[in-house]
DNA sequence: CACATTTAGTATGTATACTTATTATATACT
DNA sequence: AGTATATAATAAGTATACATACTAAATGTG
């Protein structure tokens, strides 16, 4: 008979559903402390939070994003409210991403929110097995940067 | 100034950067021997392996897919000739889902090929670090199963 | 049996994610 | 300078992923 692979114990399954957990638990999160912003619409604010007008490639860069993503976040956040594209004059195809006084006061109040929400993610780990499960995760991680 | 969050360092940002690895390794190694399915098809065409005659619903909550999105993923596995759809004469709301002589001849060929790839995905770790990663996702997940 | 509630599948709309191609502009090199 | 190459952003196409709504059919209950 056909010996069927169980999913449930390889890491590309493993990792999938994790990703599933991780994502949910933001969204309701976020939604239950009344913001409308996606992990990673949040993940491209906050790097954008020191206000170098940054540029998308290196925006995308940082966070491992792909370039053609990057657009429509940026987008999102721009329909928001939250953040400018400016012409760069250094570089006339780039556009310099800034945050608006809106975004930043919104990244300040979701920060506290989302890292206590990373906790959430993890709830059924004790304090020791998160570590050592971010240490492997890191580790993991051919290009961690 | 602005404090801002070291995203590396988040349980959800490496959580994420690991499944674009993992899905990334997925897609090299299957292209590379001439295999054209994503790790999501492939996932359902092992659930469907036994020939059971599944239905969607029952195919989505083994590998927790969305009830909206596994209906495109089985219809693209039917147009490569892999899988049935037969409506079932005890449940005229359902349709049974059957591998194809060529689904299952796919299948038995990508088994081992899929097992090897789990190992690129962590090919960083090693198989002590494996067995623990492996082990803290499966608790980590609020409802394994 | 009649009615309320579930459930299977589909449809619609939004948001990633990535591939390939295209345009405009920079940069490197001869 | 002139050309080849690289890069920033967008566009188009495919594939998840999920929320919400809808249809048809099944099931539970009075």
């Amino acid at each position: 008979m056909m010996k069927k692979l169980n999913l449930l114990e390889l890491p590309g399954h493993l990792i999938r559903r994790l990703q599933q957990q991780s994502t949910s638990v933001f969204q309701e999160r976020m939604k239950a402390e009344g913001f409308d912003l996606t992990s990673v619409q949040f993940a491209a604010l906050n790097t954008l939070g020191k206000g170098e007008g940054l540029d998308q490639a290196t925006v995308a860069k940082r966070i491992a994003y792909d370039r053609a993503t990057i657009g429509g976040v940026i987008k999102r956040l721009e329909q928001k409210g939250l953040v400018t594209r400016t012409p760069d004059d250094e570089d006339r195809r780039a556009f310099k991403i800034n945050l608006t006084e809106q975004g930043k006061d919104q990244l300040t109040a979701l920060q506290p929110v989302v890292l206590a929400l990373q906790n959430d993610i993890l709830s059924e780990l004790s304090d020791t097995e998160k570590a050592m499960l971010l240490k492997l995760m890191v580790k993991a991680l051919k290009s961690a940067g």
